[in-house]
DNA sequence: TTGAAAGCGCTAACAG
DNA sequence: CTGTTAGCGCTTTCAA
């Protein structure tokens, strides 16, 4: 195995010595802007040619320092471990790198004073754009991002100082009560109003799939008891202990649930398990967000998929044009099996 | 909404002049070694206000550049879209930062060509280790970074030219055999042979399970059938269609599988849900890796989970020794609801 | 067609 | 206790 010490790096000066040139030639045949130079070709294959033979690597910070431009991109996500955030995280470095922009990514787990370390560091690193995604703190992470003469855009939840691009929550949370509520008609006869579990009912998200939730109940003349609505976090363990404490309260629980993520229905599914709750016959279940296991789960769990492509189109869209047309962009999610209807809404603030 | 265009950065000559003070000054209080410069502490308040004020960010590519290290680890790892990778990014990302280094993350999306592509641009960041997670060539990899004068590390998948830090894929394929094979016997009456499914024969992993999987056979005297190998891929489409091939060729099914991994898992699970095979009796399954639906999908689905955790501490070994002890570390995986036993292996090649 | 030279923002001697 | 200075490796005029 090789055990070499780290060695000196080579630079465009050693290339320039043994091509005989100079570094300027070196670093504008590198770059590819040598026709404007109009530098030999024979001069520029010999270079190439060095180059490749020696290992070259340009050291961006030192190039990154000389240029105007960056030409990196920042994120920030609260977490990789679902597949939400994972594909966010995969598509848009996908797409950066499409466009020749550089992604750093890096994963705050929640907590909100790592999110804005996360972000100075990012800004240190000088992005040229900072995504904020699921962010707790996203006006903060734009004061910052203006401090820095940065540029920045909220993704998965609003902010108020910088375009943001959502899920279409209301829209989603509508149409999947909806579902779920026919598909409980269905299985027992009559509609009866569901559950509500998972999510914080102070973020932005939650609050407008609860008001989907209810208008949908609404629209149907079904009325929707308070106490069903169980906003009490993201955690698996936190789902598992509301359902619990409301099962342990007597009060009877719904056949139907309206699930506020994957992460809220891994708790879900463990309780029913566990808690013997249900029996054989498993409530009519519907997820606002999209798992392959969970889809297999059972027969009756109806998942919305958030529209990632369309959400980093979004994003993209904003970042090529250097600037926003309006300042949230909401994204219809995709029901799994549907036709797809609407095109994005933008609204102004 | 602000929409100012971005401002021209602060710089510590802008702190200086501010200050009345000069940029050597500045720059030794930001960076905390204004002690042994013997700065007053008046000086040094009255800077840290004024950096504070005026939201200045050091340029970490003119800082990196003077520096003679990067403190830059980099990583590069197939797919965000699993519980293993996902947890893998999180955890080194949290231990780097720990340590007060910076980690860069990119996805390959297991293409080769995007792999060095990927490698070539994380060296040109300066990265001092590259970490290079289930590469396809892994050696290639340390080729760049021997010649670039980075160290590296191989995860998840062994390569010969730097030290590898991967499960223990003989010893845990054998156990997850022995407890497939136990829970088909209470189950059924008595032990069949199990069929195999998912991952690539060629590589180092999946043909140590599978020399785990004919020694636990062995072991209690069942043979094998090598028509009952099914390494034809990691997509759950390529685990779906070779169910399906080997069904349709008219050879029964075994009624217990080992599935090499969560992703073909998905493959499994869903051919024997359209496909009907089975009926109403689900086989006996086992999993080598762990997701949190998959296990609540049967009673009888027996997952190995990785260590995740245990391998990143062997890299972090390495990375903070500044070289390797040995050449391959195996970690032993872990058995959901069982004692851990063994402690890492320590191999020389 | 090419090279010399300035300077990006910062750090670390070194000289007060 | 503090300021001046010399680069880090690269890009980009400008002059030849």
């Amino acid at each position: 195995m090789n055990q070499d010490k780290p060695a000196k790096k080579t630079t465009i000066y050693d290339l320039a010595t043994l091509a005989q040139t100079s570094a300027s030639a070196v670093s504008a045949v590198l770059n590819g802007n040598w026709k404007k130079r109009r530098i030999s070709s024979a001069l520029a294959e010999k270079i190439t040619q060095i180059a490749k033979e020696q290992g070259y690597a340009v050291n961006m910070q030192a190039s990154l320092l000389r240029r105007e431009k960056s030409h990196i991109v920042g994120m920030i996500v609260p977490k990789y471990d679902n597949r939400y955030f994972g594909s966010i995280v995969e598509t848009f470095e996908t797409m950066a790198r499409e466009r020749g922009l550089f992604p750093i990514i890096t994963c705050t787990r929640r907590d909100p004073a790592l999110e804005i370390e996360a972000a100075q560091t990012l800004l240190s690193y000088q992005v040229e754009w900072l995504i904020s995604t699921g962010a707790t703190d996203p006006d903060r992470i734009s004061d910052l991002c203006n401090q820095a003469g940065a540029r920045s855009l909220n993704l998965d939840l609003p902010g108020s100082k910088a375009p943001s691009i959502i899920s279409d929550n209301f829209g989603g949370a509508y149409e999947l009560t909806r579902r779920i509520l026919a598909n409980s008609k269905r299985k027992l006869g009559s509609a009866q109003p569901l559950l509500f579990v998972g999510g914080r009912g102070s973020d932005h998200n939650t609050a407008e799939r609860i008001r989907g939730f209810r208008a949908a109940h609404h629209d149907i003349g079904i009325p929707v008891n308070d106490a069903h609505i169980l906003a009490s976090g993201y955690a698996p363990e936190k789902a598992e202990k509301s359902l619990q404490a409301l099962a342990a309260s007597g009060d009877p629980l719904p056949v139907g649930m309206f699930v506020n993520s994957t992460i809220s229905l891994e708790g879900v599914m463990r309780w029913i398990k566990r808690s013997g709750y249900y029996e054989d016959r498993t409530p009519v279940i519907g997820c606002f967000d999209w798992d392959p296991f969970a889809a297999l789960l059972g027969d009756e769990i109806e998942m919305v998929r958030q529209d990632v492509q369309g959400m980093l189109d979004a994003v993209f869209n904003i970042i090529d044009e250097g600037a926003a047309t309006g300042s949230l962009v909401e994204i219809p999610p995709i029901f799994m099996g549907a036709e797809i209807s609407a095109s994005p809404v933008v609204k102004s603030i």
